[in-house]
DNA sequence: CTGAAAGCGCTAACAA
DNA sequence: TTGTTAGCGCTTTCAG
């Protein structure tokens, strides 16, 4: 039975409940001796304190809430990683909100910080309407976006339009005029990294003088499966591209199977690049822009931890680099015209 | 400003908080006027009860504890991802804990019941100990056990010494006589599996009248790297073996890595089978043998929420199948003495 | 069907 | 230092 309240140990250590209270929460203002018995008679009752008359006489949940969309994303996985990492070790619970279903969003962001389910926030790779950021500081629960950006909030994310340039750039650099983008869904109003990648990977062709094709891009929703499609459709065009930049590495993995299935090798008949980083990506060679998704979770859960210490009045924002790195699945770009 | 409370509804409905608290909770014993006038209070003042408080005053959490080894273990992920599909649609949060140090382990397991943090338990690939389960049951909070086993509790699991039995077994029958076995730690206490996987192991063997060479078993902490060193080990071992059985995906890729280091051909001069079927398998198209990962969180959340409805007195056992999915890291052996 | 009042178990302010 | 008491915001009898 935990059913041992803090008054049977008050009565058992012959105190006042408040004493006990005290000693429960380490107040310097108990004699020794009082706290001896008052530990002993703890023990002797294997009591420990209810977390729910705790949290409501203090107004405190000591609980982090991490939203996250399709927890099934590798890469959303690798940054909850980096988040429970540094929770774990922290006196916060970490409270976890998976999210697949648009309606499922609405209501999560509106009643989870209103209800007082959490003292901190941690939104990863979702970014909120303006509507949601109103109710956030209406709660007056402190936020941090991970992967995400909205101007009012504090954040820690990539640049994810240099990120889309340096991709395309680099496949440029090889030599390669034709490149396809297979992408997420350009309008999904909650992922803006996919429209930044895309904007990047624009700024890298006008750059070098290469028109943008239509027929080059292509979105669908996010997955292997759907990206797979989305090359073969790419790939059986008139005029195929001769590289592939991926807006993820899960999305390259699906590009890099077509490719297989058509017969065509990777990287002699098509360049592939992803994004991310993934573990997968390192199995599979696949050259790729990295992020630090653990490092982003990290960065950010000790954000939201130092800010619930102390608030700020601007939001705060931390940028973390992204890197190329060249493997097996891009290659110079030979003209067959030689 | 979410400090309206129940009152202020009551007030501004002109009904008293007992009502508001009926409307709140859906009884029916609410005439459909008085409902009608309470609901538009509630939309007027934008209120939504207070969690903490509501959770004090019915003794329950409406929260349910996931405890699990190294989050980081993309097997365990799998298993948490089947978890959350089921959790993040019913009525209970997911409060997710994570373990990576043994001391953190015993503190957890012993106050979080006690505590009264969750209303339910699942714990991941963590075998408890009977000092464990005895406080389980002393603070009365359903648990089951997902990919772990202990008499008195609930579990969902696959049975390891048939899994390790087969995948032992398929390599005989492919002619392999020297087969290496890589694992985890054998005398860890809190992973049952590597014990089992290694018994199915040693029984294929001795059914098949081949003797055990200690010498062909490598332990090691879990993980690639270790992996990778133990079977640089074997591989160069004066009689090396021909195949290797590794505890887990994993390790197998870290097998893998090692053999092609060496110069060494995978399935050529060395037969690789893993376990878990992990996604990264199917990608390095690994042989391996598949256990149900995702559907043994479903399974164990299922449960879980039906015993929360139903207690039943003796424990639940569901076993889930394994299967052999042969791909290219396993081949016949041809005897060099052809 | 509805209102009043008594807790739920703890913290914190106030006295002593 | 320590005990007492008034809440925290909701649910749940118990009357009416």
């Amino acid at each position: 039975m935990s059913k041992t309240t803090i008054r049977d140990v008050a009565k058992r250590a012959g105190v006042g409940v408040g004493t006990v209270s005290r000693v429960l929460n380490n107040s310097p203002a108990v004699s020794e001796t009082t706290r001896g018995k008052v530990q002993s008679a703890i023990e002797a009752l294997n009591f420990s304190p209810s977390l729910a008359a705790r949290r409501l006489s203090r107004g405190k949940t000591m609980a982090i809430g991490v939203i996250v969309p399709f927890f099934t994303n590798p890469s959303v996985v690798r940054r909850l990683q980096g988040i429970v990492s540094v929770l774990s070790v922290s006196k916060y619970d970490l409270v976890l909100f998976d999210i697949e279903k648009v309606n499922q969003r609405d209501s999560f962001l509106r009643t989870i910080p209103q209800r007082k389910m959490a003292d901190g926030l941690l939104l990863v790779s979702l970014t909120p309407t303006d509507a949601d950021v109103e109710q956030f500081s209406l709660a007056n629960v402190p936020t941090v976006l991970v992967d995400a950006y909205h101007p009012a909030l504090n954040h820690v994310r990539v640049d994810n339009i240099a990120g889309g340039y340096q991709a395309t750039k680099y496949l440029i650099e090889l030599g390669h005029h034709k490149i396809g983008y297979i992408s997420d869904y350009l309008d999904d109003p909650f992922n803006s990294p996919v429209r930044d990648r895309f904007t990047g990977y624009k700024q890298a062709l006008a750059e070098a003088g290469i028109e943008f094709r239509a027929e080059y891009h292509c979105e669908d929703r996010h997955g292997r499966f759907q990206a797979q499609q989305m090359t073969h459709n790419l790939l059986t065009l008139p005029d195929p591209p001769t590289a592939i930049f991926a807006y993820s590495d899960t999305q390259a993995i699906g590009v890099i199977e077509a490719a297989q299935e058509l017969g065509l090798s990777v990287p002699d008949d098509l360049s592939v690049i992803g994004f991310d980083n993934i573990e997968a990506a390192e199995y599979l060679h696949i050259t790729t822009i990295r992020q630090a998704l653990f490092e982003s979770g990290v960065q950010g859960a000790e954000l939201l931890l130092s800010l619930m210490q102390t608030p700020t009045s601007e939001p705060q924002e931390i940028l973390l680099p992204t890197e190329l790195i060249a493997r097996h699945t891009t290659t110079q770009y030979i003209n067959g015209t030689f």
